[in-house]
This record gives C-alpha cells, sequence and structure tokens, in this order.
RNA sequence: CGGGAAGUAGCGCAGGCCGGUAGCGCACCUGGUUUGGGACCAGGGGGUCGCAGGUUCGAAUCCUGUCUUCCCGACCA
C-alpha cells in the first residue's frame, strides 16, 4: 500500500515524517531546509492562526509589518541578541544579476551591484522594529505600544525537520513597548498565558508554563518564559515563549519617553512568539499508526460522510439524506465534507479520512436508512457506533466537544505521568533513558552544572515550573543545597 | 559541518558488479462489472534514469563535480 505508515515503535522520526508528507500537510520543496505547506497543512495553520489573532486583538494588540531585510548596523546594535543570531542568518550581499559571458544562457551575481550595506534577513524583528519605535515614542502618552506581525523568519539551520525546524518558517512575533517595567512583565506573562490556553484548549495539548535559565534564555532578554509540550516519545517541544525584555532594546536603539514628571526614561519591552513549529507539535501529541488525531477546534475538516450504495437509485436517496445533515451541521457551523466520489470505494476512504486525521466520520447505507441508523466513527478512539439517523446532528456537535476533551485527558495524563522526580544521578540517568518525560529535580543554580548536565545526558533544564513549590533539597549533580525543582527533559 | 544511506514514470522499487531497444507494482486514462474497511477484468498513456562535465562508437550503468533528501552526530534563542 503506498499510503502505508511507519509504526511509531519501529522508527519514530520516519512516523512523524510520513504524517506530515502522506498526510498532505507539507512537502520538501527544491530549497534546502526549506518546505512547501500544502492546502491541507495550511487550513491547519489558518485556523490556529486566527484563533490566535481573535486572542491577541481581545488582550488589546493591533497587527503591523515590518520588512523583511533589517541592515546589519541595525541588527547589530543590541549585541547580545546579534551573536546569538549571527550563526544563522541569511545575508543579502548584491542587488542584481546578469547574464554569465563565460556560461550562455545562465545568469550570474553582477559584481558591480555589490551593497553599500549588507542586509540581514531577519532571524527576528526586535532590530528594525525598535529602530521603528524610536520614531514612534516621544511621551508617556505613546506608550504602550501593543504590536504584533504574521511573517515569515529565516533561520539557516544546519539539520532541518518539517515544521520542527526548517530554514524559513511562519510566525508571528508581537513587540511591545511600556512605560514600567512592572507593565512590561505583566505583558510577557500575559502573552504567556494566552499561548498556554491556546495549546491547552485548542490544540488538546497540556503545557508546563515556565521561565528559562540564563543560558536558555533569549539573546537580550531580561527573562524568557515558555510552554512546554511533551511528545509521545518523551521528549519535550518548546512550544511557545514570551520575552521581557527589559530597556535592552531601548538602550541600544534609543528609544526614550519624557515621563510625568518630565523626566527621560528607558521604555521597557517584550516580545513574544510562536510559529508553525505548533503544527509539529501537535502531530506529534496526538497521531497514532493510523495517521493524524486533529483536535476538532482546529481541524481543517471536522466531518466526513460516506455514502455506502450500489447503483444510481440507491445513491440518489442516500444523497437526499445526506444533503438534509450536511445542511445542518453547516447550521451549526460545522465543516463537513460529503465523499460521494466514485472512483473510490467506502474502505478506501475511511483509510484516506483516517490517515488525514478528520475528528468524525458518518457512514451511511440504503440498509441504515431503511432502519433509520447512520454510523458514527470517531478518530481519536476508534470507536463505532450506530445510532438513530433523526438525532445525528445533535449527537455530531456533542462528539466533537467529547473528542476536543478527551483528546486534552489522554495527553494531560501522560503528561502528569511522564513528570517523574528523580533524587540521585542513578534515578535520573534511568529515568531519562527508560523513561523519558520530564524529569523534576534539584539543581544547584550554575550554569556549569546545567553544562555538564546536558554533556552527559544530552537532557536541558526546560524550565523552572512559574509557582514551583520551593523545597530543601541536593543538587541531583554536584549535590549542593536547592531549593526548588526544575524539570529536565531531552527536547526538540 | 562530519559519518552513513539514497535520488530511475505522480508514489514505492528492480536494473548498475559485467556499458548495447528502460522495466515491475500502485496511481492515472478508456470500457465494463463493482461498492458495509484500502475492488476486479480488459485495453491504454506516461521517464532527456537529480543536475553538470568526462571516458567511450555507444552511459541509467564507469569516473569527477554538484544539488536535494533521510538517519546518526556536532550546532541551535
Amino acid at each position: 500500500m503506498s499510503k502505508a505508515i511507519t509504526s511509531r515503535s519501529q522508527d519514530y522520526s520516519q512516523w512523524y515524517n510520513d504524517l506530515v508528507l502522506k498526510g498532505g500537510l507539507a512537502d520538501y520543496s527544491a530549497v534546502r531546509g526549506c518546505m512547501v505547506i500544502k492546502p491541507y497543512g495550511f487550513a491547519l495553520w489558518e485556523n490556529m492562526r486566527d484563533e490566535l489573532d481573535r486572542m491577541f486583538k481581545e488582550t488589546g494588540h493591533q497587527n503591523a509589518y515590518f520588512p523583511l531585510f533589517v541592515p546589519k548596523s541595525l541588527f547589530e546594535a543590541e549585541e547580545k541578541n546579534a551573536e546569538g543570531f549571527a550563526k544563522e542568518c541569511a545575508v543579502v550581499t548584491h542587488y542584481r544579476l546578469k547574464t554569465d559571458p563565460q556560461n550562455k544562457g545562465k545568469l550570474m551575481v553582477d559584481p558591480e551591484a555589490k551593497l553599500e550595506e549588507e542586509l540581514v534577513v531577519r532571524p527576528t524583528s526586535e532590530a528594525i522594529i525598535w529602530n521603528t519605535y524610536k520614531d514612534w515614542i516621544q511621551s508617556y502618552r505613546d506608550l504602550p505600544i501593543l504590536v504584533n506581525q504574521w511573517a515569515n523568519v529565516v533561520r539557516w539551520e544546519m539539520r532541518t525537520r518539517l515544521f520542527l525546524r526548517t530554514a524559513e518558517f511562519l510566525w508571528q512575533e508581537g513587540h511591545t513597548a511600556h512605560a514600567t517595567a512592572e507593565e512590561a512583565v505583566e505583558e510577557t506573562r500575559k502573552m504567556l498565558d494566552v499561548y498556554a490556553t491556546f495549546v491547552e484548549e485548542f490544540m488538546a495539548v497540556p503545557v508546563v508554563r515556565g521561565v528559562k535559565t540564563a543560558s536558555e534564555r533569549f539573546a537580550g532578554a531580561e527573562d524568557t518564559y515558555c510552554i512546554e509540550a511533551l511528545m509521545q516519545d518523551g521528549k519535550a517541544l518548546q512550544a511557545g515563549t514570551s520575552h521581557f525584555l527589559g530597556q535592552n532594546f531601548a538602550k541600544a536603539f534609543d528609544v526614550k519617553f519624557l515621563s510625568k514628571e518630565n523626566k527621560q526614561e528607558y521604555v521597557w519591552a517584550t516580545s513574544w512568539g510562536v510559529s508553525t513549529r505548533l503544527i509539529g507539535a501537535l502531530v506529534m501529541a496526538h497521531s497514532d499508526d493510523e495517521g493524524l488525531v486533529l483536535p476538532p477546534k482546529i481541524a481543517p475538516l471536522q466531518v466526513v460522510i460516506v455514502p455506502i450504495y450500489k447503483g444510481d437509485e440507491q445513491k440518489a436517496r442516500i444523497d437526499e439524506k445526506v444533503g438534509q445533515i450536511v445542511k445542518e451541521l453547516k447550521a451549526l457551523g460545522i465543516s463537513v465534507k460529503y465523499d460521494d466520489n466514485d472512483n473510490n470505494r467506502p474502505g478506501w476512504k475511511f483509510a484516506e479520512y483516517e490517515l488525514k486525521g478528520v475528528p468524525v466520520r458518518l457512514a451511511l447505507g440504503v440498509r441504515d436508512l431503511e432502519a433509520g441508523l447512520i454510523e458514527v466513527a470517531r478518530r481519536d478512539t476508534k470507536e463505532k457506533e450506530t445510532i438513530a439517523i433523526d438525532g445525528v446532528v445533535a449527537h455530531v456537535q456533542a462528539l466533537l466537544d467529547a473528542i476536543q476533551q478527551n483528546m486534552f485527558e489522554r495527553a494531560k495524563s501522560y503528561q502528569q505521568e511522564h513528570i517523574t522526580p528523580a533524587n540521585n544521578w542513578d534515578d535520573f540517568v534511568h529515568l531519562l533513558d527508560e523513561k523519558g518525560g520530564f524529569i523534576a529535580a534539584h539543581w544547584d543554580g550554575t550554569e556549569e552544572t546545567e553544562a555538564a548536565i546536558k554533556e552527559q545526558t544530552k537532557a536541558t533544564i526546560r524550565c523552572i515550573p512559574l509557582n514551583n513549590q520551593q523545597e530543601e533539597g541536593a543538587c541531583i549533580l554536584t549535590g549542593k543545597p536547592s531549593k526548588e525543582r526544575v524539570l529536565f527533559a531531552r527536547a526538540y
């Protein structure tokens, strides 16, 4: 079977690739490290984007758009940020091609057309945005600025994986400016909550909210907050970040405002983002060996209806009944497709829509029609039931909610079962190798210890959970005193 | 960027050692029979063998370079 996918137990990485490719989410492209997002994958992204956009606007943000290119002199202004990204920047050095005199029909970069100043293709937009904010801000009356942009960014990665790490990806980046540190911190936390709410309620993926250690922090930030999700192979995946940038960018770009007290002060900043990487998280959190499993709230297609018939006469009777059901489902805002394509038989369609992760499948044959019944299959548990056809619309509506709920609860209990305390080094290593997931362990708070643990186990500190329980203990590696446990994991 | 593997029809692959008319399965097209878990029969279309050089009378096959992908590693806010 050409659509057969590798099982998770056989090869987890290949399973993931198979789902993305055969599920029709994305393809490789002719450009190294860059992917083509196909219509089905993009529909998923659009649903995620639309909901996030609504949430951003509800919290007072507006969209804007800033340039793809950042002059090198601007890019390097905030030194830590520039250094952090320097190794993965694409750079534009010329602005023209010409025909190659040595090689007929080919083009070459015109050496006469070298740019006076190189342009960095944005890996993130703090530099160009803060350079702009300088012109927007004079007084405390201009604050806060609450702006978001939906954009593509480029990070020249050594090793790429579909959705999880590609050279170019789509994301949103919020960039806000505030009069006080308190207000900026509040914004940082508020947007982290927006992300957590979205990922848990719409993607049905439970997350841990936390703060990054200094070495995992965004370059140029004072604090980086994150949401961390757990994949089915026990590896963690950072699903979103929100940064308190302090006055670092304001100082680098000389962005000051006149306070009520008529004093010049530097502006306080935040930035926050989620990307198409969320699609990778979604795939790896829920899907199974038969294909994608998509949560109803963001599935591009929520319900598919498959007719089973012999001959035109039977088909006409089914068409009529299905027509009513489709109309009623659509009236409730449920997306539904009636697949009456005669080229494929029902069994083929069942497998196909399971691969695509459509949450609910209805199958209707003449036998059902005569008995007043219809078959309802749910993708998350693969359970099938036959119910009275009259109540099918209400049933499907409730079932979609139940699936959404069940997917979250299933992922939540997996997450809970995979947050394991470790109190000595042997347990720590064993848990990482044999169980995976988050290991809650004491850490002495130093970068050296963090690096040594990473060196020996490949596990990193994913975060220090917010509202973390305070507890006296000894560092898992050095035995030095510690006041709280942090979450370690191997990560994507 | 290092180590390994691969690129031949839309997809999956064989052929390659030993150079000589490019094949198989699925998909596709036509007709028919079918339709409750990936249907069957008959006929048919489709490929400058990733790309660029080289060796040769002749290259999918041998040589060199290059691009892309996968796996492992290094790197990664």
